[in-house]
DNA sequence: ATTGGCACTCTAGTGAGGGGACTGCCAAAT
DNA sequence: ATTTGGCAGTCCCCTCACTAGAGTGCCAAT
C-alpha cells in the first residue's frame, strides 16, 4: 500500500497519456509554487500542444476520478493525496542527487568519529540540510538483545555504575544503588563473574536458564542481574526508543506552516513520538524507501505531512530508520534521492562495523 | 546586571508607592492578557483608590522614566524590558509551588532509574510540564575531566569500542578502527595497563606525565590513550555538549507566536544552541536564579523571549544548568518557583550520587 | 475530439466609514 | 499642589462594498 515497487489499485492505472502528462505538469508546478493551478498555466508548463480548453476537459475527469480538487469553484487544481500517490508511484523524475553534493556528504561521513551519537545526530543533520527539511534518525538496534559485556564502577559507598555492552555495540548503563559500600575489587570480582556467566545470552535465555550459579546469586550481583535482565527485556519489546530530529526549521519557509495551527500540529508530531512510533517501526520490517503522504489511510493524523522514510543497516542484526518529513508538497524526487543515498552509506558504514562478526 | 538580588541603576529605585503598585497592576495585567493596558484597568485590577484621570497621569511619568510604552498614540501601555525588570526585581509576589504539584513532582524524581539520558529528559518535561513554557537541561559536568575507568571491547577484527568513564561518572564511547586484529584478552590486557597508568589523572597531568611507561606506549594503546587525552580536553574547553529540551509545544498557545516570524525565530534558537550557548555558559558560573529578559543588554538576539534559569549540583564538580524559556510576557512567579524547586531536588539528588567520594 | 469564445464564480485586495478604547489636556475641586 | 471629571482627539480594527483578475464550465463551431 506504500511500497514503491508496490501496485495501487487498478483503477489508478488506467490513465491516458495525455492525462499523466497533465498530472504531472500540475503536481510539479503545485510542488514548486504552492498555488492552485489552472489549465493554461498546466499547458505552460507542460510544454502541451493542446489548448487551455482540452486540457479543462481532462482536469474535470482527473477530478471525477479523485488525483484532483478545487479549493473553491472555479479556481486552479490542487492534487488530491491519490494525485500525490499517483505522481509518486508512476510519473516522478527520479533524479539523482548531484555528484558535488554526494561528495561532500561522503566527506562528512568519512571524517566523522565513530561516535553512536555523533553519528546520528550528523545523519539527522545531513538530510535535513540535503533535502531541505526536517529529518527523523533513529540508532541501529537489534531485534533480540544478547549480552556482550558488563562492568561495575564504583562511584561511592552508596552508588556504582552499571555499565551494559550488547552484541549490537549498544551501551546501556544505569547508576545502581547498594544497600551496603562495596569495594571496587568486590564489583570488579561481580563483573568477571556475570561476565562469564551471562556470555552471548539473550534475556530469555537468562531467565529459563537451569544453571545453578544463576540460581544462587544473592545481593549486588542478583541485582545487577535483574537490572540486565531487564534493560534486555525493555529492548526486545519496544523498538524504537530514540529519535534523532532535526531540520525543524526548514519547515518555516513553507507557506502552509504560515498558519499557527497547522505548525503546532507538526511541533506535536516532532516532539511527542507517540504518533511516529508505529509508522517508524512498520518501516522497520520493510525494504526500500517508504513514502507516505499525509492523511492517506491510517495517517490521517499527519494530514498535510508526508515522509520519505527507509530502513537501513542488517535487518534484525542491526537495523534503524531514517528519513525525512516535509510538507504534502515536498519535492519528493529529490527527497527520495537523498534518502536513498543516505541509507546507502549507512548501510556500508553499518556492515563495515557489524557484518563480520560471529 | 541579571542577578536577582544584584542592584539595579539607582534611577530604578526612585518609583513613588503608587507608581510602583500601577506599574505592578499593569505588568500583571499584560501578562495574563498580552493586550495593551488602560488607565481605567490599572484602576480595577490594582484596586487603586484614585480616578483613572491619576492614573494617566502617572502613566506618562512611567513612559517618560521608561518602564512602559505605548504600541500607538492613545492605546494602553505595555511594559518595556526595564519594567519587566523592575517588576521582576522588586514588585513580584514570590509564590511557592503548590504543594500537591511539589509532592507529584519529588513522586516522578523518586521512581526514577538513574540513567542520565532519562533522567535529563525527565526533569526537561518536569520543568516544561509545570511551567508550561519550553524547558532547558544540561547534563551535569565537571569543569575539569578526570580519568577514572576505561574499557576496550572488541567488537570485530577491525574495530573495538572504547567505554571511557571520567570520575565525574559521565561516559563516553567510541568506536575505534584497529590496524591489526587484536583479540579480546589484548584489549582487555590495553585497558588494564592504561587504568593503572592514569588512575585520577587530568588530560594536563597525562600530557605532561613524564612517566616513561607512558612515553614507551605504542600501537593500539597509543591509539587509545590518544582519543582519550582528546575527549577529555574536549570536555575542558567546552562546557555545555547537550541540552535536552522540551515543551516547545507550550509556545503555541501565546498570542505573540501566533506570528510565523517569531515562530521562526524561537525554533532556530531551541534548535541550534549558538546562541543559548554562551549564557548557559554565564549560567554555569553564577548562583541563585538569573532572570534573563528578552532584548535587553546583550540579548538582542532573543527579543520577546525570556529565560528564567538556574544553576545545580556542586559547582565544578558536577553541575549542569537548568531552566525554562518562554514569552517574555511569562508568568514569572510561577516560573521563577518552578525553577527553584527543580534545582533543589537536582542538587539533592547530585549530592546523593557525586557529594561524598574523594 | 478539439477549440475559441463567453458568461459566470469566487478570491484577494483596496478603500471608506464607524465604533470603541484610550489618551492628553484643561479647568475646576479638594 | 494634587486630584478629578470632562471632552476633544487619535488610532486601531472591523465591516462592507467594490473591483480586478484568474480560472472555470459550457456551447457552438471546427
Amino acid at each position: 500500500m506504500m511500497t514503491e515497487t508496490q501496485d495501487t489499485q487498478p483503477t489508478k492505472r488506467k490513465l491516458k497519456p495525455r492525462q499523466r502528462d497533465i498530472l504531472k505538469a500540475l503536481v510539479q508546478e503545485y510542488i514548486s509554487t504552492a498555488d492552485p493551478v489552472g489549465s493554461e498555466t498546466v499547458r505552460r508548463v507542460g510544454q502541451l500542444e493542446v489548448s487551455s480548453a482540452t486540457i479543462r476537459n481532462e482536469l474535470a475527469t482527473l477530478e471525477k476520478d479523485g488525483y484532483v480538487y478545487q479549493p473553491y469553484t472555479s479556481a486552479g487544481r490542487v492534487p488530491t493525496v491519490e494525485g500525490y500517490r499517483y505522481f509518486v508511484e508512476e510519473l516522478m523524475d527520479e533524479v539523482s542527487l548531484p555528484l558535488p553534493q554526494r561528495r561532500m556528504i561522503g566527506h562528512q561521513f568519512h571524517q566523522m568519529r565513530l561516535n553512536l551519537d555523533q553519528w546520528m545526530s550528523l545523519t539527522a543533520a545531513i538530510l535535513a540540510h540535503t533535502a531541505r527539511a526536517a529529518s527523523l534518525v533513529t540508532p541501529p538496534h537489534a531485534k533480540s538483545a544478547y549480552f556482550k559485556h558488563l562492568e561495575l564502577i564504583g562511584i561511592n559507598d552508596a552508588i556504582c555504575l552499571m555499565i551494559l555492552v550488547l552484541r549490537d555495540g549498544s551501551i546501556h548503563q544505569e547508576m545502581l544503588g547498594m544497600a551496603d559500600p562495596i569495594d571496587q575489587e568486590t564489583l570488579t570480582q561481580t563483573s568477571r563473574k556475570l561476565n562469564e556467566l551471562l556470555k552471548n545470552c539473550s534475556a530469555k535465555e537468562i531467565k529459563e536458564s537451569d544453571n545453578p550459579e544463576l540460581g544462587a546469586l544473592e545481593g549486588l550481583t542478583r541485582q545487577v542481574l535483574g537490572r540486565v535482565v531487564d534493560i534486555m527485556e525493555s529492548i526486545d519489546c519496544d523498538a524504537i526508543t530514540k529519535i534523532y530530529r532535526d531540520g525543524l526549521e526548514n519547515m518555516f519557509c513553507e507557506p502552509e506552516f504560515r498558519d499557527a495551527e497547522k505548525m503546532q500540529q507538526l511541533i506535536e508530531i516532532q516532539q511527542h513520538h507517540s504518533l511516529l512510533e508505529p509508522i517508524l517501526t512498520g518501516i522497520l520490517n520493510s525494504n526500500g524507501i517508504q513514502v507516505i503522504i499525509g492523511g492517506e489511510g491510517p495517517y490521517e493524523e499527519i494530514e498535510h505531512l508526508s515522509l520519505v522514510l527507509s530502513r537501513y543497516g542488517i535487518r534484525d542484526r542491526a537495523s534503524g530508520v531514517l528519513g525525512i518529513m516535509g510538507p504534502r508538497r515536498m519535492p519528493y524526487g529529490r527527497a527520495i534521492s537523498t534518502v536513498r543515498y543516505v541509507t546507502r552509506l549507512m548501510d556500508d558504514l553499518i556492515s563495515s562495523v557489524y557484518g563480520h562478526d560471529g
